[in-house]
DNA sequence: TCACAACTTGAAAAGGTTTGCAATAGGCAA
DNA sequence: TTGCCTATTGCAAACCTTTTCAAGTTGTGA
């Protein structure tokens, strides 16, 4: 560790300027003279010098540091919307900054107060913790939170709370997905959702019942309580023994494609013909899901969007001022796409069906 | 942004004690008197004061913040490293801060100054810029980043700069498979690399090869340039078109899951059963592994060991002092498992086959 | 009552930068 | 040569803590 404590009053001394000429030279101010700023530079280069960011950062009142606040990054999901926001941070020369907050975690006081510690410049929330109903005292944490930083979330409205905001149509997608299979000639649908994120979820669900009475569909609804894999098995089961053959759902819309993932598997053990017996459509358009058995129809959500735009509206609400504080924050909306793969056998697979759509 | 400008002496003031008090009291050292301590607490709790770590990171040399340099966050195998190095950083209250560089880009002295600048903690590298054999300036520019912070890989060997490692046996786990394999009487197997991680796969095809002799199989060896999908696909194909079938590799042990799982679909699609005609070993254990067509049977490299033990070792690192400097760094090796699923057909799927192992 | 130790507290320095203000130097016109 | 304007540069304050050192306070035993 040997050259780090060189600091930029050294490096004034070895150049004969003051420590304030350096400072101009390293950030490339236009009013130094070219024959000492080559001077200084040199003597720069020579010890490799690299100004302390934090000694930095302390007198600009800033950290060039945005915190992204989500579950799990190990989620495809999580992973895409992180890394596209971090790449609009790197864009400005800033970091994001990762914290964890679980599924079911409640966002605490002293949870918050590590973000504000750190003298964030801004936050990115997303995740279930943004939706749980008993979350009660999350607008006042909130509240605060925006005291310190601006705050940007990607997810459903929090009641109570108004902030920048980014997300999907749900309820749109959803109707599409519905529209889609009743076209294929399903009339019994079933919606297989997570109690995790229940305001998200309860959108999807409202797209699904109004589009399911629209077209005269039997609607069914199921729950697990997580998203992964291993519930969407679980839900196959359900779905398979948990009805009459002649009433049982012809299709399945399923909250993601981890639990769709899961519920191929499941359907396939049982013996049940995807689509013949069951079509099914996932949402999140994953990177494994063009190469599931068969390939997976999904909603397609856009996650690198939803990130790459929350984060653009984070940095862009850093510079604006009080002025416009009472200005409604706004919501941007993006529309997802209907991927057609497979799952939902529309490529011709199911001929027996009688009615609808697509040769 | 309302109280973020209150600082220790506003608090100090109002308690009518010094900056130095309220900072005891804040850091909960034992010597100040309870009274003066709860009227402190009192003040501080009235404001919802929040320290500034910034300002602490500056007197403290220290930022609590550890780098973790990677190619991409949303490559499952990363996630996974980075979400146990994450928690491992957390235990101690600091934050790991992810910094992107791609597979194919060279650790350029721009790049690490970025590190440098933002006083780090210590750097934890993974990916395969580390293993590229032209990044000829890769020793020189660690060496730099070393003088600032302690630095650990998770990766191949680097000639030319030893640092602190942790890496799975990767020859051994490749020979275990081989083993495996060979006892399920497959006597040609080929190998499915990519070049874009260099020594890695090289470990992988010295195991390989050193199985293949001993057991007197016919190794075959095929390299795809990325290891994604895709390309599992395109090599798919190669194995398919690219022998007469009689001496087709019976099995083929594919570099990790993610691209196994191209191979699958491409496989399928040329109307080749797995594992009767082509049996596969994958690796990684990913998270979809489980729920392929057939589930793949795979190396578990065990990541999030491999991130957890590199972060506890970084966080080792930055304690110990300058005595034992000329201490070797260590190498901790982590040994893979294999999980055994379908794709290998050891679950007796595959009964025509002559020799070999299991029920 | 005194000596001494232990406990509390405050003053001030230090950490490494950026930046407002003032001073100096240099150039040009009168 | 003088006066004025602009381009360069330096001084010193400011950013917000933590920590050392010393001073003040309290308590105990003789």
């Amino acid at each position: 560790m040997l050259d780090s404590r060189l600091t930029i009053v050294d490096i004034a001394r070895e150049a004969g300027v003051s420590s304030a000429t350096v400072s101009r030279v390293l950030s490339e101010r236009p009013n130094v003279k070219a024959a000492t700023a080559s001077r200084v530079r040199a003597v720069v280069d020579k010890h490799g010098y690299q100004p302390n960011s934090i000694a930095r950062g302390l007198l600009q009142r800033q950290s060039r540091v945005l915190g992204i606040i989500m579950p799990d990054i190990k989620h495809p999901y999580y992973a895409a919307i992180f890394s596209a926001a971090q790449r609009e941070a790197e864009n400005i020369g800033s970091v994001a900054q990762l914290y964890r907050l679980d599924y079911n975690s409640a966002v605490t006081g002293e949870f918050i107060r590590r973000l504000i510690e750190r003298r964030l410049d801004g936050t990115l929330l997303t995740g279930g913790f943004i939706e749980s109903p008993d979350a009660l005292n999350l607008p006042d944490v909130l509240a605060r939170l925006r005291q310190y930083m601006p705050i940007v979330t990607i997810g459903p409205a929090i009641p109570g709370f108004q902030c920048e905001r980014v997300w999907p149509d749900l309820p749109s997608g959803t109707r599409r997905a519905v529209e889609h299979l009743s076209a294929l000639g399903h009339r019994r649908i079933a919606f297989i959702g997570a109690t995790s994120d229940t305001r998200s979820v309860g959108e999807r669900e409202q797209g699904f019942r109004e589009a399911c009475e629209r077209l005269g569909v039997e609607a069914t609804l199921l729950y697990e309580s997580m998203h992964n894999p291993a519930a969407g098995e679980d839900c196959a089961v359900r779905l398979a023994r948990g009805f009459p053959p002649r009433r049982r759902p012809t299709a399945a819309i399923i909250v993601n494609d981890l639990m769709a993932l899961g519920a191929l598997k499941g359907l396939r053990g049982l013996g049940l013909a995807v689509p013949d017996d069951i079509a099914v459509i996932g949402c999140d358009n994953q990177f494994f899901s063009a190469y599931t058995v068969p390939a997976l129809t999904t909603l397609d959500i856009n996650a690198p969007e939803l990130g790459r735009l929350a984060m653009r509206r984070l940095i862009g609400g850093e510079d604006q001022q009080e002025d416009d504080q009472d200005a409604a924050p706004r919501t941007i909306t993006v529309e997802p796409t209907l991927i057609i793969r497979e799952s939902c056998g529309a490529r011709g697979v199911n001929k027996q069906r009688k009615g609808g759509g697509t040769t």
